[in-house]
DNA sequence: GCCGATCATTAGTCTCCTCTAACTACCGGT
DNA sequence: ACCGGTAGTTAGAGGAGACTAATGATCGGC
């Protein structure tokens, strides 16, 4: 946390429980997840009462509603200052992994630790050095001033019909695991796989990179976004 | 503040008041300053009463000892643990001024914040993709590993005597006006200085970098240290 | 030897963040 | 209609860190 950032427009520090609260909504919101209680304590590695505490305070301050089924939408505040955060994060992902060459399956953990810490100031350095890059190491869009975000998630890789190519855009940062394998197989943005074929039943997915075949699990290809294209 | 980073050795959680305290009394210690209560309060920006229970904290811990007027003073296992946060301190204002270009009055308040939220991995990639630096941009050595740390700060510059050389080998980091003035001047670590004159009873010292002269008061010449070769 | 200034500590409060345990609301299945 | 499970909130508590106000300790000057 730096001392200058902080709500007082809201009324409310600008803590990393508050950041990492806000970024995590907008970010499951954007990819059209339930934003749930459970799903928050899940993603934060808190518990649910913690969160409920959280969500009460941040609604409080103006930066959320609490919509039908108790999920959570950012008001259009709450929105504004996620993606401050969102900024912030993904900035600091690209510039570790392309200064630093650190992996793309460490820069979230690093990230979210020193979007807190880095001053407005330090973060337009780093924009400058980078020469204001548009994506992050996952291909996730980096909001820049006030223009809107191309927060489009495309088709997901299960949804790609058997005989199709498809053109792999952004990969869903979570899981360390499964980006660390990804990266062994070659599926990262940029890339074209063919997808070969289909088991029913929510059967693996058959592809095609370069010239190796590959079966790929739910857990996978549910974290893998892009375009279809033939 | 990142999670893994815990004094589990001193039951005593390594938050950023603790590294913040630990580190200043580290560098004060170092420069032979009276490390009081309001010292560091001062320093810290904290009130005087957050430092006392801090020092006690930090006391029962094992990390502190009380000397005789009040005083603190680091144990051996306070100092090995004030040393890893110097380091982390130290290399990033070295990282931040060589890639990013941060000016060295500056750099100091950056690292203040992101020492505690850089994780030792990407440290040591820091220190890898900078070369193993010895300095950090005001000349302070950078501990490394548990060698025997170079906290000689040499002579100050208010000590030199009129018609002598002065080589500049560190300036003390905390006043970021005096070091912008400092570095108009053209004075930071690998300058010699030509001592010219001294005015009496706390006069300014006059002093010739190249080959223009400028009077320098007490405040300014207090921060400068190093060598006096002639 | 007293007086005032300075310094440090104690006392009392506050906010933020986190937890566990208990309770409530809902929802589906029988 | 009932029962059990899941999800969410409430209740209660504690630690860390910060503050102000009051109190205690120390020291120099006269
Ligand atoms: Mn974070
Ligand atoms: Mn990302
Ligand atoms: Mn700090
Ligand atoms: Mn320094």
């Amino acid at each position: 946390m730096i001392g200058d950032r902080v709500l007082d427009c809201c009324a409310l520090p600008h803590t990393s429980a508050v950041e990492d609260t806000l970024r995590v909504v907008f970010v499951r919101a954007g990819r059209s997840e339930p934003v749930s209680t459970s799903a928050l304590a899940d993603a934060l590695h808190v518990s649910a009462p913690t969160v409920s505490i959280m969500l009460k305070r941040l609604t409080a301050a103006g930066l959320l509603r609490r919509t039908d089924g108790h999920l959570a939408a950012l008001t259009d505040h709450g929105a504004a200052h996620a993606r401050d955060v969102v900024r912030r994060h993904r900035l600091l992902e690209a510039f570790l992994a392309q200064e630093l060459g650190v992996p793309w399956d460490e820069v979230h953990a690093e990230a979210d630790a020193l979007e807190h810490a880095v001053s407005d100031r330090l973060l337009d350095r780093i924009d400058r050095h980078l020469g204001r890059p548009e994506r992050d190491p996952h291909g996730d869009p980096i909001p820049r001033g006030t223009g809107g975000l191309d927060e489009d998630w495309g088709v997901r890789l299960d949804a790609a019909p058997a005989g199709s190519a498809f053109d792999v855009e952004r990969v869903y940062d979570r899981d360390s695991a499964a980006l660390r394998y990804l990266a062994d197989l070659g599926i990262h943005p940029g890339v074209r796989i063919d997808v070969t074929g289909r088991q029913p039943f929510g059967g693996p997915l058959w592809v095609r990179i370069g010239t190796i075949e590959h079966a790929l699990g739910d857990p996978l290809t549910h974290l893998v976004h892009g375009r279809v294209v033939a």
